[in-house]
Order: structure tokens, then sequence, then C-alpha cells
DNA sequence: ACATTGAGTTGAAACGGTTCAATTTTACGA
DNA sequence: TCGTAAAATTGAACCGTTTCAACTCAATGT
């Protein structure tokens, strides 16, 4: 590492004082035009680099964002922090990642240490966890800390949030089902509690009650997780008697573990079983058997909160509450 | 945001001296012990957090390192940046994020980002297309900046790499089915000019010759990139009348891509055609048909990597070649 | 010729830590 | 009780920017 020049430096070559240079750069309405060119010249002459520790120190703001999403294995995340990291790089942000593995304890040691390290905002898929502590949460709210969530929320905690409309999205294609005349059909979510499944399920719900047929609770099925292996042991695993006409998992990867274990049970799909997923990942239209699922639009979903929290950090007021960006029922060939 | 409380304060408070609270919060040596306690309580008490930037424009450390890989929706990259997010936060450093699309160009701007950002290290897996200027990296190499590479390095800086065993591992497979009888393999990769491809086709070539049989280089396929898609549509688009034995993919992903495409085909996996993979991604074992692939252990490799940039970091002499991690065979049902 | 205006620039005070030479306090042996 | 060495603490310099009140200076109107 060579040795770094300051503005000083660039000041001494340029005969200013170290004030005009720093405003020069910054490109002040106060500064002279041809000034500003001269300073820019001399600072890429002497190979100039703002120093961003400095700059932060005075400013109080570091243009990092951190994020934190469950689990960047899954595909579905891996494409959310991609992006959201496209979306602010081109805002000239960076992008801090922690993974929380679906613990909010984890959640929340990640967030205080982005705090500590000056992040200027937090992007946070939360855990929704009831079981858990969430006065972290509650204090950065009530202390204004520029924190969105995104694809969930806390329950009482409904605000900044951006995400897909679950529950529509799973009523729409819940009643499409039910209208081809499809009546047994089995929903393998996760832990009921979170949020992401209570919304699906109200969406089952309504679209039973709209079609004037009762809703059996023993086709819900609460698995152990959210994952491919999760899909895949919950098939495996069961041991009862009803075989549906459809099953809808809560994710196209856990869609994929079903399907596969399905097949590993001799069934063909969708001839004698068909499945469902959500999301619409980008490989979703090219497995095996194309899979029908819904489309949440990531790209979209990430704009908006990218959005949504950089208007908070510039003080413009914006929308509070929670943002639903509508899916699109997509059907491919697991389930004609 | 209520106004924060500085080292300042803390002094005050304690009615030290703002240098013997700063050295009490970090445990110097000088300090008294009960010195210690009492500072750690009273700064604790009035909720005191350092100022990272005040902390980094002093240390010239910012503790934050950059990572950049070609694409986080590939799952091989996703579990990596998982590893080293969770190598890197253990010791207490934070993670920011890059992808470069397989691009050099923005390879580079991603690098020159982070630098302007401060991070202290920078670890890269780095787009070994060997069309693009590289000025830049030697550059870094030659003011001796930290950067690390995984998984891949450049043909003219073979430095401070830590990558699998690529040619080992294709040489172990591809022998491993060369002695059970089968000639007839084709190979689909990548651009072969980039590193993870040539290295490969070297342990190939390698494992024909170790067996006395002619390699015919027309089973070699470069796929129009290593993605799913990549792989179905080499499938898809074969137009030729050979039908090889066993079709090796270049990873895992694209591996998945084929049988797709394959199965779509009608042909049936590993009754009509053989198909093994490489990475062994966490799935790999649970795919409908588990996946014949090459296991890198990329927690190892992560561990590794992170080892040898921190331990560049503080100052320690390292290793600075090409650190080569065991691969091992695994064979599943794709390709029995 | 002279006040007035406004554009452009200066210089010093933040910002909140770390570091270390200098100084003070403490502990111990004689 | 005193002298001395070791331990603990102080205080000021420093890190490299931004910010803004105060200042300079040229242009303008009268």
């Amino acid at each position: 590492m060579k040795k770094s020049v300051t503005i000083k430096d660039v000041a001494a070559y340029t005969g200013l004082s170290v004030g005009t240079v720093s405003m020069a750069l910054n490109g002040s309405e106060r500064i002279a035009q041809k000034t500003k060119k001269y300073v820019a010249m001399a600072a890429d002459e002497l190979g100039f680099r703002k120093n961003p520790f400095a700059r932060s120190l005075s400013t109080k703001k570091s243009r990092i964002i951190g994020c934190i999403v469950p689990d960047i294995t899954n595909q579905f995340y891996g494409e959310m922090v991609g992006h959201l990291q496209k979306e602010l790089v081109e805002r000239d942000y960076g992008l801090i990642v922690g993974f929380a593995n679906e613990d909010r304890n984890q959640e929340a040691r990640l967030i205080s240490q982005f705090i500590d390290r000056g992040v200027d905002g937090i992007i946070s898929v939360p855990v929704t966890d009831t079981k858990h502590d969430i006065s972290q949460i509650r204090t950065l709210y009530e202390d204004s800390f520029p924190i969105v969530f995104i694809s969930a929320y806390y329950k009482d905690i409904p605000y900044y949030t951006v995400m897909a409309d679950l529950e529509d999205g799973m009523y729409q294609i819940t009643a499409s089902f039910l209208k081809k005349g499809y009546k047994n059909m089995a929903f393998v979510f996760g832990d009921l509690n979170l949020i992401p499944s209570s919304e699906r399920l109200n969406g089952v719900k309504r679209a039973y009650a709209a079609a004037g047929i009762e809703f059996d609770p023993s086709n819900i099925f609460q698995a152990s997780g959210v994952t491919y292996l999760a899909g895949y042991s919950t098939v495996v695993n069961y041991t009862g008697h009803n075989k549906p006409d459809v099953i809808f998992a809560i994710n196209d990867i856990m869609a994929m573990g079903i399907i596969s274990a399905l097949r590993a049970k001799g069934m063909r799909i969708p001839e004698d079983i068909k499945v469902a997923g959500f999301d619409d990942i980008s490989n979703a239209a090219f497995l095996e058997t194309p899979l029908t699922t819904v489309s949440q639009s990531i790209e979209l979903m990430c704009r908006e909160t990218v959005t949504l929290l950089l208007n908070r950090l510039e003080g413009k007021n914006t929308f509070s509450g929670i943002k639903k960006i509508q899916t699109t029922v997509i059907i491919r060939e697991s389930a004609y």
C-alpha cells in the first residue's frame, strides 16, 4: 500500500484551500465551473481517492445498506439479493449481507452488527416467528431507524414493508383449480404461525368459501421447513391414505422436492398427481416438468423496497404501511 | 435517531480521560483491570456504541471484506457466499457483496468500488476470460493489496488462490468410468479458455491417456454458459447422431438442466444415458435421480480462503500460490 | 467615485475515535 | 520513611473529510 493522496495534497498542488477542493469535488454550486474542472484534473493527476471513513465521519453516512435474508442457498433469496444489489449499486450504495437461517436471534445479532458497522439502513426479510422477542425491532421503529421489510412483516409492526400479495396469489390459483373441478387439494406449508403461511392459507380459505365448498383443514401439511429437503421429506414420511389431486407447495424449491419424492414413489406428474409451487424462480420454467406456480415479481419487489428505503433516507415522506405487489398465476405442465 | 453517546461522554461520566476510556474499551494491557470493568459498565449504562467511522479513520481498517461472485442465483455460489459470510462474521468482519455476471468489466468496477468503500480486503471468484484486460489486478498484486481468489485464478497471476483440485477431480471420475468400460463420453463445459474448463479438460485427457485410450476432442461441447439453461439448451439444440454413454457437465446445475432436457426427449437416466455433475451442491443427493458428482468441499475452501486473507491482513506471511483442495467422487443413481 | 450586491474562496471548527510520549500514581525493598 | 521502578493515566496530536461564517473581490448601479 503506497501512502495515500489526501485532499490536502490536492489543495497544495492547486494552490486552493482544502475547503474549496472539497466543495469542488462534491460539485457544490458555490464553486466556479473552471475551478471545479481544474480541481478534477489535479485530483485525477495525483490519483486522489476520497477517504470513505473521513467522509462518513463527517457526513454520518456510509452509503452502505445491510440486508438480511433467511437462507442464501434458496434460489429465491439468491435472486432477491442479486436484484437488491443491482438496484443499490445503480444508486451508488453498497450492500452488506447477512443470513439469519430463519432464526430471530441471529437476525437480531445481525441487525445490531450492521448498525455498529454504520449502515445507513437495513432491508430485512423478517423472521416472523411469533415465539421470539421483537422488542429490538420495535425500538428501531420507534427511533425511526430506517429499516424496511421485504417479503414478510412482523405482525405487531406492520410498517415499511414490501411484499407480494400472497393471499391474493393463493386465492387465484386455488380458485382456478376449484373451478376445474378439483376439490381434494393438499397444501404443504411451513410453520403456520408465520405470516407467509398464514396469508396464503387465508387465500385458500377464501377461495373455498367463494366456491361454496367446505375446506378440510386436514389437507394442510406443516413441513419441517420450506426447503427442497423439507418438501421431499414431507412426501416420503407421509403415511396417510389420501391421494390428493393437486399438491400446493409454499414455494418452488419445496415443490421440486415434492415432485422428486413423488416420482421416486412411482407417480407421474401431472397424470397421477399435480404439483404447484409459488415464486416462479428463474428455472421453474425449465424443470423437467415445467412448474405451475404463482409469480412474485422479485425484481419489482426489490425495486420498490430500495426506493422506499432510499426515500426514507432522504427524508422524503413515504408510504409507511404494507405495500403489496401483484402476483400472477402461471400454469405450466406440472399442473395442467 | 437520538443523538449518540460518544467516548467523551463516557470519559466525563467516569471522570477518566478520553484516551483511557478508549484504551480500556479496547482491552489494552496498560489499563488496570478494575478501570476496564468500570469503563465497561459506564459505557453500557450510557448506551455507548463506538462510532465505526471515527475508528476506521484512525485505524485505517474497516473490518469489512468485499466479495465478488459471478452469479448469486447459482446455488453453488449461494453456498459459497453463505460460508464466507459465516466464517467472516465469526471473526467479526462484515461481508459486502457484488455480482460480476461473468463479466470482467463488472468485476473491475466492483473491485474499485469496494476499494473506494474502504474494504480491508477482497475475495473474488475471478472472471478468467483471457480476452479481457487484467492490468487492474496486476496493479493490485504489485501494490500487495490484499485480494485473494477463490475457485479460479488468472493465468498470469497465479497467486493467493484457493480452489478445488478440478483437474484431479475430473481425472478421478473419468478414470472410474473408463475402468467400467465406458468410452463414449461427452463433456459439456463452458468457455474452454476459462481455467475451470481447461483444468477439468486436462484431467479428462490425463485419464484417457492413463487408460491408453485415445480421446476424441469432438466429445467436448462448449455450452453458452454454465447455467441450468445452458445445459438444457445444449441438449435440446444438439442435432448430432452420437449418443454417448455418459455426459459430464461442468457443474451440478448444468447437469440438472441436461437431465431435464434428456428426459423431455424421452430418455431414461441412468438406463439410457448416464449424467454426472460437479460440485455436489446441497440438494444433489435429493434430486429425483440423485446425482453422481464430484464434491468440492465449499465449506473447507471458504474457510481456507478466509484464513488466507485474514492472515495477509494481519501481516503474517502466508502461502502465496494456488492452494488446491482435495475433491471426492460421489457416485449416485444418475450414473451408477 | 462609492456603496451595494453577489459570486467565489478561505480557514477553522467539527466529526469521534486511537495512539503514545510525558506525567502521575502506586507498590515495594532497603 | 524514602527512592525507585513499574503500572496507570493523561492530554494533545492525528486521521481526512465537510461545512459554514467570514472574508475578498469584481461587477453593477447611481
